[in-house]
RNA sequence: CGAGAAGUAGCACAGCUUGGUAGUGCACCACGCUUGGGACGUGGGGGUCGCAGGUUCGAAUCCUGUCUUCUCGACCA
C-alpha cells in the first residue's frame, strides 16, 4: 500500500487524545476559530447533530413535550434567585455588561442553562391544577466559560435539548425524571450504539439545585467516563424560590414540582471515542448521515458503464429510503476507498466493470472492513440487512470492550490496584462524601453514578463501615 | 487557572542557532494519461511567517507582550 501522506492519523493505541483530536479534524466534523472553545460544525459533523435532534425530538413529542425558544439573556437578579444554582454555575458564567456604548443597569448573562427562564415563565402561566403538567422542551445553545476546551467534549459554546417540565405532584415529576432517562438510555444504545449505564449522582456530583441528578454514563475505548446526559428531579426547591403556585382540585394554594434534562453535541464526541479506529470515523448506521457511499472504479464519464450503472443504482437505493453518495471525484479508488474510510460511512458499494460483468457489486463494512460481493439485483434488500448487522455489532463490540473494563473492589488495596486500570471500578459506598473525596485524592477517580439495582453487600473500602450502595468510580473527560 | 510544547499556503513541515527579497511534499486549478487500497507528466495559482510592540540600515529569524491550539494537572450542569 503506498504511504499515506497528509491524512496521517495517530493510532488510537499509542496516543488517545491526539488521535481523537486527529480524528475532528481529519473527518472534517469541525473547525477552530480564532475564539477559544468555540468551534465551527462543519456539514458531516452537523449532519449528525441534526440526525441526533430529529429522532430524540420527535421521541419528546411522542411523550407530549412542546418547543419553545428562551431569551439567550438572564438579567443578574433573576440567576441569583436560587442559592445553590447561582453558586453552582457563577464561576462559568459569562456577562454581557454593555449595550453599545452605554453600560448596562444590570448585566446579564448569557445562559449556561434555563432554569431561571422557565421558572420567570411558569409563574406567569402556571395557575390551576388544570394548567399541569407542563411539559417544555428547548433546542438551544449555550455558554459556560470553560478553561480547558476540546471539540464536542468541553467547548463553551454548546448545542443542546433542554427539557424543563413541571407537575402537580412530586411522584409525577420523579416519573418525569426517570422516564426522559429511559428515553436518552434506549436512544445512546439503539440509535448511537453506545453501552451506557445509568445511575443516580451522588450529593457532591449533582446538579447545582437539584435534589436528585440522573445520569447516562458512557465508557470510552480508553475507559474514561462521559456524561452524556443528565435528568434532574428539583422537587419544589425552585418553584419555591420563584413563588410558583397553583390552586389544586381541593381549593389548596400548592407549589408544583419540577424535572429538566438535557443532552448535548457531546454524544458526537461519545460516537469517536467508543467507534472510531486507526482508519477513521466509524458511525453507527442509525445515526449516519449517508449509509452508502458509491465508489465507481474507473473514468467518471458517461462512457464508463461502472459510473452509469453507479448512478442508477444511487437512485434505487434512493427510492429504498437508504441515503446515498456517490463519489464523482476523479481521485484514484485507493484515495476515495481512504476518504470514505475517514468519514465513517457504514458501507462503502465499490463497482466497477469487472463487478458489471457478473452482475455483483462489492459491498464493504467500514466496522470491519470486510469486502462482500452482492447481486446487484438484491442491494435494496441487503443493505437494509447489512446496516442492521452492522448497528447489532458496533454495539456487541462496545458493550464488551466495557464490560472487560469493570471491575469490583472489596478493599482498599482492590481500589488501589484497580484505580491504576483504565474502567470503572465498582464499590460498596458508605454514602458518605468524605470516602468520595478521599477516593479521589488518592486515587483520582471520581464517582460516575450510584447503581440503582444491586444492594451494596460489603464494607466501604475507605472508612470500613458498612456500605450503603453500590456505586462505580472513574476517570472522566 | 498552573506546568510544558507549538503557531510559516488548505494540510504536514523545513528555514530561526549565526538577521539580508519565502521553501518542500501533499492538496488546489488547466491539459494529458490513468483508475479494484492514498498513481503519473507538463504548466499554473495561492503566504503582510498568529497578532501587537521593540531592537536594527534591514526581522519568519533576536527581545517583550498577547491570542489560539495541543498535552498533563486544577476546575467543571
Amino acid at each position: 500500500m503506498a504511504e499515506i501522506q497528509n491524512k496521517e492519523i495517530i493510532k488510537r493505541d499509542d496516543n488517545f487524545a491526539d488521535w481523537y483530536t486527529s480524528i475532528v479534524k481529519k473527518a472534517d466534523l469541525v473547525d477552530y476559530t480564532s475564539t477559544k472553545g468555540s468551534m465551527i460544525i462543519r456539514p458531516l459533523g452537523y449532519a449528525i447533530w441534526e440526525n441526533i435532534v430529529n429522532v430524540l425530538d420527535s421521541e419528546f413529542k411522542k411523550l407530549g413535550h412542546e418547543n419553545v425558544q428562551m431569551p439567550m439573556f438572564i438579567p443578574e437578579s433573576l440567576l441569583n434567585i436560587e442559592k445553590e444554582h447561582v453558586e453552582g454555575f457563577a464561576p462559568e458564567v459569562a456577562w454581557v455588561t454593555h449595550g453599545g456604548k452605554e453600560k448596562l443597569p444590570e448585566r446579564l448573562c448569557v445562559r449556561p442553562t434555563s432554569e431561571t427562564l422557565f421558572c420567570e415563565h411558569y409563574k406567569k402561566i402556571i395557575k390551576s391544577y388544570r394548567d399541569l403538567p407542563i411539559l417544555y422542551n428547548q433546542w438551544c445553545t449555550i455558554v459556560r466559560w470553560e478553561k480547558t476546551t476540546r471539540p464536542f467534549l468541553r467547548s463553551r459554546e454548546i448545542l443542546w435539548q433542554e427539557g424543563h417540565t413541571m407537575h402537580a405532584t412530586s411522584k409525577e415529576a420523579m416519573d418525569e425524571t426517570l422516564r426522559m432517562l429511559k428515553v436518552y438510555e434506549d436512544f445512546q444504545k439503539n440509535y448511537l450504539a453506545l453501552p451506557v449505564i445509568v445511575g443516580e449522582k451522588t450529593e457532591k456530583e449533582k446538579f447545582a439545585g437539584a435534589d436528585k441528578t440522573y445520569t447516562i454514563e458512557a465508557m470510552m475505548y480508553d475507559g474514561y467516563a462521559l456524561q452524556n446526559g443528565t435528568s434532574h428531579y428539583f422537587g419544589d426547591h425552585f418553584a419555591k424560590a420563584f413563588g410558583i403556585e397553583f390552586l389544586d382540585k381541593d381549593n389548596k394554594l400548592k407549589t408544583p414540582y419540577q424535572t429538566s434534562w438535557g443532552c448535548t453535541t457531546r454524544m458526537i464526541g461519545a460516537i469517536i471515542m467508543t467507534h472510531g479506529d486507526d482508519q477513521g470515523l466509524v458511525l453507527p448506521p442509525k445515526i449516519a448521515p449517508t449509509k452508502v457511499i458509491i465508489i465507481p472504479i474507473g473514468k467518471i464519464s458517461e462512457e464508463n458503464k461502472a459510473y452509469l450503472k453507479a448512478k442508477e443504482l444511487k437512485e434505487e437505493l434512493l427510492n429504498a429510503g437508504i441515503t446515498v453518495k456517490i463519489d464523482e471525484t476523479d481521485k484514484t479508488p485507493g484515495y476515495k476507498f481512504a476518504e470514505a474510510e475517514v468519514k465513517g460511512f457504514p458501507i462503502r458499494l465499490e463497482i466497477g466493470n469487472r463487478d458489471l460483468e457478473n452482475n455483483v457489486v462489492t459491498l464493504v463494512r467500514r466496522d470491519t472492513r470486510e469486502k462482500i460481493t452482492c447481486k446487484i439485483d438484491d442491494i435494496t434488500k441487503e443493505i437494509p440487512k447489512l446496516l442492521d448487522t452492522i448497528q447489532d455489532d458496533m454495539y456487541n463490540r462496545a458493550l464488551e470492550r466495557r464490560n472487560s473494563m469493570l471491575y469490583e473492589a472489596n478493599s482498599y488495596e482492590e481500589l488501589s490496584e484497580l484505580s491504576k486500570k483504565p474502567g470503572f471500578v465498582k464499590i460498596n459506598w458508605c454514602g458518605n462524601s468524605e470516602c468520595e473525596d478521599k477516593i479521589r485524592e488518592e486515587f483520582g477517580l471520581k464517582s460516575r453514578c450510584i447503581i440503582e439495582d444491586e444492594k451494596a453487600d460489603g464494607k466501604c473500602p475507605i472508612c470500613n463501615k458498612d456500605g450503603k450502595h453500590k456505586i462505580y468510580f472513574g476517570r472522566q473527560y
